[in-house]
DNA sequence: ACCTGAACACCGTTCAAGT
DNA sequence: ACCTGAACACCGTTCAAGT
């Protein structure tokens, strides 16, 4: 046995990712082992170590992949319309790259950083520059607002959106209401930008 | 060995709820095993199976558990005050209800129903009531509107609130945002209601 | 009827040994 | 240097056997 060499050390990432993708898309999290991604990509479970410190390590990375590809979405979105026009396009794209991958999506809401050694910075950014493209759209509306408040109202509107996507990817707001989803979006948005516009009380 | 009834089926069944909620609070879903359940309260592992079908419906009864405490304590606060005060105080108890128990709370979003059996029917009544409370609050506040609009209203402010606290409860606020979760409950709150109180566009 | 504990089919992770 | 595969310390769940 021993060294083999058939792949480069980013060919064998790449394979042990690809692999564990398609496992979880199949059958979510709990689909997931490091010995069922060894067998499928020929490899004994020990060689993943070599890749990756842990499994968790491994979902990390692969949560880190699907918040490239969401910010990826919305920043390719057309710029075009009215700033409220803007910021439902990007409440619906956020929704509908979640449904379109519910059981990759779900990762992000159910995974759970073991306390020990918290989220690696890289993944931080993501979620801030996820903020950032929120807070982007709803910046032309804002008219003379502090930054901290454009900031706040950013991070509550990010949070409302990505609630509904996260609970319509999971099935979970079927459990409450048979609703549309996209409606709920879009009278969440909707509203909350009426009052986001109103004057502040 | 065999039978020792030195509890009836019903203290059993507390007995296990009681140690598996301490591990959980512990350390987290990471640190519950029906293994460690049953050393915890001297029985074999075997015996939990006589009390419960297997973990998930054991965890899925700690979560109702956990759903009863908050119903609760929602329908126990002062009922006084504007209808934007009530709204407010709702948000507020949810906030603070997650947070003091952030383990058992992060249960709630973590926990994945394994799609072949799906969620039991008191379980969802349970989440309805919670969405219910919100719409009782918000009522008040609806003048001409229809039954439909303040239930989708109700249903979009229930999943921010349920956002911002799970995230708060989980620290994954402060990935993004160093801000005060209460801030920024207040905030969302406030400025959802003023767009639901304004005229529609 | 209730409970045990061994058994089954799995885990994640490590690491000596091989090439 | 890279990879194997056995080993370690666990899992959830079942079920024959005991009282």
């Amino acid at each position: 046995m021993g060294r083999r060499s058939l792949h480069t050390a980013d060919e064998l990432r790449e394979l042990i990712i690809g692999a564990s993708t398609e496992l979880i898309q199949d059958a979510g999290l709990g689909g997931l082992s490091a010995r069922e991604i060894a067998r499928r990509i020929n490899y004994s479970p020990g060689t993943l170590y070599n890749s990756f410190e842990n499994l968790d390590d491994l979902i990390l990375t692969i949560e880190g992949r699907l918040l490239d590809g969401l910010i990826e979405t919305l920043s390719a979105l057309p710029q075009e319309g009215t700033p409220r026009e803007q910021v439902h396009r990007v409440a619906n794209a956020y929704l509908s790259f979640a449904a379109h991958n519910p059981k990759l999506w779900s990762l992000i809401s159910e995974h759970r950083v073991p306390a020990s050694q918290g989220v690696p910075a890289s993944y931080r950014q993501k979620l801030e520059t996820l903020v950032g493209a929120v807070e982007d759209v709803l910046r032309p509306l804002a008219r003379e607002r502090e930054d901290e408040d454009i900031r706040r109202a950013a991070l509550a509107l990010w949070a409302g959106m990505h609630a509904i996507a996260s609970l319509s990817a999971a099935d979970k707001l079927s459990i409450i209401a048979a609703g549309d989803a996209g409606a709920l979006m879009d009278d969440f948005v909707g509203t909350y930008l009426d009052g986001f516009e109103a004057a502040r009380r």
